[in-house]
DNA sequence: GTTCTTCCATACGGCACCGTATGGAGCGTG
DNA sequence: CACGCTCCATACGGTGCCGTATGGAAGAAC
C-alpha cells in the first residue's frame, strides 16, 4: 500500500468501482465514497467522466473483457472437454473473490446499463459451455441442455459461495469429491 | 384496484414491503415511496413500526413462513421422491414472480437481519432435498452432493428466469423436455 | 355527543449522494 | 520564467430518503 498517487486515470475509477461491485454490489459505487477511497475527490471523478452512469458503462465494459475472455482462452488450452469442464469449474468457483464479482454482476441485470452486458456475457458463455458437451458427444438438444444445467448450477454455486458460504463443503476432500461428483452426473449417457 | 384503505395494519406494510423486495430488490423498500404506494403517508408507518429495519425484520419473518413452509407441504403430499423432486421443480420454476423473490432475497443476504433467515431457510431446504436423493436410494454422502447441485441449479435458474429470460427455453416444449433432463441427469445412477 | 384511544398527515431537521462552478496546483513547452 | 494545458480540491445547490414532533381526524366507549 503506497502513498496516495498524485494524479488518477480512469482506469483508476474503473478499476476502484469494479472493486466496490465485488464488495457492496453496484449500489456501492458512488462517487464520493469512490473518491475517499482513491485518496481523492469528486473533482478528480468529473474530469474523467461525465457523471455516474458514464462510470458504470466503462466498468461493465471492463468485467466483460475481463472475466469472459481470459477465461475461455485458459480452458481451450486444457485437452479433451470433460477435463476442459473440470478446468472451468475449479477456475471459475476456485476464487471467492470472482464469485461475489459475478453474483453482484447478475444480481443487477435490470440495470440499463448492465443488463445488455450481462446478456451478451451469458449468452456466450453458455454457448461455449454447450460447445464443450457437444465435443463430449451429446446431441444439439442434450448439448444445450446440460449446458443449462452446468451453467445454472455454476450460477447458484456463486451464488452460495458468496452469500452462504458455511453451507458448501468446507475441507478440500469434501470440495474434491463434489466436483467429481458434479462432472461425473453432468457427464453421464443420456437417457433415452 | 379499489380505493385506498383508510386505516392500514402493520401487515399491509410487509405485504407491500415483500412486492417491493420482488419488484426491485430490498433497496426499494424505502417508507416514504412505500407510503405512496400504499396511499398513505409516513406518519402511518412510524405508527406501525419503530424504523426502516424493523419493517425489514418484519417483512423476513413474513417471508420465511411464506415461502418455504408451504412448498415442502405441498411437495409431501406427492407420491415417491423422484415425482416429489419433478413437482418441486415445476413448482418453485413456474411463476416468475417466486424466482425475482427469491433471487432478490438472496441477493442480500449480507444484510445483518436477512443473512440468519436465508440461511436457516437455505439449510432446511437443502437438509430436505437430501432427504429426497436418500429415499430415492442414494448413500448419504452422494445424496447430500446430489441435493447441492440440485440446489445450485435451482438457485441459477432462479436467477436466470428472473435476470435473462429469454436465455431460458421459451416454449413449453423446451422448458418440459429440459425438465425431464435435468431430472434424468440429477438421479443418474451414481458412478463408481 | 363527549371523551378517550387509535391511527395518520404535515412540517421540520438531518444525512448522503449527485452534479456544477470556479479557482488553482502541477507539469510540459517555448 | 512565463505560458498553457491537464488535472484536481473546494464550495455550492439540488434531491431523496430517514426519523421526530405535533396536531388533528376517525372510530370506540359510555
Amino acid at each position: 500500500m503506497g502513498m496516495a498517487q498524485r494524479r488518477l486515470s480512469a482506469e483508476d475509477w474503473t478499476g476502484a468501482a469494479l472493486a466496490a461491485i465485488a464488495d457492496g454490489g453496484l449500489a456501492t459505487v458512488a462517487v464520493e465514497p469512490l473518491a475517499a477511497r482513491l485518496g481523492a475527490t469528486k473533482g478528480s471523478f468529473y474530469w474523467h467522466f461525465t457523471n455516474r452512469d458514464a462510470l458504470v458503462e466503462a466498468t461493465m465494459q471492463l468485467w466483460e473483457r475481463a472475466c469472459t475472455d481470459a477465461i475461455i482462452d485458459l480452458v481451450e488450452a486444457a485437452g479433451d472437454p470433460p477435463r476442459k469442464l473440470s478446468l472451468l469449474f475449479t477456475t471459475v468457483l476456485g476464487h471467492a473473490r470472482s464469485s461475489r464479482l459475478e453474483t453482484n454482476v447478475l444480481a443487477v441485470a435490470e440495470h440499463p446499463l448492465v443488463g445488455p452486458v450481462v446478456q451478451r456475457v451469458t449468452r456466450r458463455r453458455l454457448d461455449y459451455v454447450e460447445q464443450l458437451f457437444t465435443e463430449a458427444g451429446f446431441e444439439a438438444g442434450e448439448a444445450r441442455r446440460r449446458a443449462l444445467l452446468a451453467y445454472t448450477a455454476y450460477v447458484g454455486q456463486a451464488q452460495l459461495a458468496a452469500r452462504l458460504p458455511d453451507l458448501l463443503p468446507a475441507d478440500t476432500g469434501g470440495q474434491g469429491a463434489y466436483l467429481d461428483s458434479v462432472l461425473t452426473v453432468l457427464l453421464s449417457p443420456a437417457g433415452g
